[in-house]
DNA sequence: CGCTGTGAAAACCTTCACAGCC
DNA sequence: GGCTGTGAAGGTTTTCACAGCG
């Protein structure tokens, strides 16, 4: 309650524009990748030039973390690295909880980026009798009658949607009531969520549509 | 090379902003729903809400397809979808090959959305021996070898990865290199196409990370 | 009178270019 | 000399608000 002490210090806690917080995974996940192939020290060209945006765009979006580099010299990767997983808040790993064990369910069940990237699968949920209490990934899955039980007693903070459209409002609306915070859904349609929680879609089939607008333009430009 | 009979009369063949082709599919979904409700009519505004954006947005974005509602009235959901889907491309089906059969690639291939979106899948690509062979949602896995020869004779113009990050590259290289025009790729690292070819990432690392920190955000809106 | 289609305004984002520090 | 950090310029996207048509 009390916000005591609010030291403007270094950054005077810049708001973040929403497009520099989408590309700080790709920052992240680049600087992964220096470091592990010895690098100590990079320029923001070596940086971009691994996350693939240009070298200005990022010490733009760097800026807004604070001053983290020295002039002449460039980032200390890892010290970088840091801020970043800090201002993303994957310091300390958060728990997820997979709804919906179908073929996509179990394929990101077993997907190994998410220890890499943070995240520890701590729930899987499922209606299906034939699919309840199977072990998938070192987990049992558990029936979705058991979902707000679980959300509280894993302390899960995000939920993974993997399940038909048609349930997916439903399904989004439980999880949310039972207290996570942010929600993924691979399903199309739209999702309702209340102010305050934080939703995203990967749709595939919208993916593949505008794969289908370039691909049928580079046929076609003219009508 | 020659450019002839350039008629200049509806649509002065404006450019198609890139943020609205990536609404269009949206667009499209939320047609078809009201179409499944029997809706035959529908303003900007039931249209957009079904969509999730604002009704102006929707206004703006579609009148860079031409005009297409009636004044006082609203659009035609039928003759709206088809405008849309013949501005997408996705009027005559297109060949899909996913590469990659391994948990993620078996969903997809599994996945119904390609058919009700307007994509074929027409090729499933690995080089494992254990897999390669395997009869998957009605199709035999072909091994790696054979990727540019059925790329080819199937025709497809758009390939899904879901191979491991390591293979990306070099995979990536070949779809291309066999005539596709659109790459939709699961790994997380960045990859390099060619001029003309069109590249979309799917990272679901990186989805989670930006909601982490949202989450955290919420926590701890001072530092 | 209702709703579309669209200029104009506002917000947002990227790129440039250079001052300032190492 | 090299590279960061950042104002300022330029571009894109969203929102507003209303003229114009049915």
């Amino acid at each position: 309650m009390s916000a005591p002490v609010g030291r403007a210090r270094d950054a005077v806690a810049r708001p973040l524009p929403r497009a520099t917080v989408d590309r700080l995974p790709r920052y992240l996940r680049a600087l992964d990748e220096l470091e592990t192939r010895g690098i100590v020290t990079a320029s923001s060209m070596t940086v971009s030039a691994a996350a693939g945006v240009g070298s200005a765009q990022l010490r733009k979006d760097l800026s807004f973390l604070g001053s983290h580099g020295r002039r002449g010299v460039g980032y200390d990767v890892t010290h970088l690295r840091g801020r970043i997983a800090a201002a993303l808040g994957v310091t300390s790993r958060q728990r997820v909880v997979i709804v919906g064990i179908g073929n996509l369910g179990h394929a990101l069940a077993n997907y190994a980026g998410f220890g890499e990237r943070g995240f520890s699968v701590v729930g899987l949920v499922d209606v299906d009798p034939e699919v309840v209490g199977n072990r998938v990934s070192g987990l049992v899955v558990r029936h979705l009658d058991e979902l707000e039980r679980l959300v509280d007693e894993l302390g899960a903070t995000i939920a993974v949607l993997a399940v038909p459209a048609s349930a997916a409002q439903r399904v989004c609306d439980r999880v949310v009531a039972a207290g996570v915070g942010g929600v993924l859904s691979f399903s199309s349609g739209e999702l309702a969520v209340p102010r305050g929680v934080d939703l995203r879609t990967v749709d595939v089939g919208a993916e593949l549509q505008i794969l289908a607008f370039h691909g049928h333009r580079r046929q076609s430009p003219g009508a």
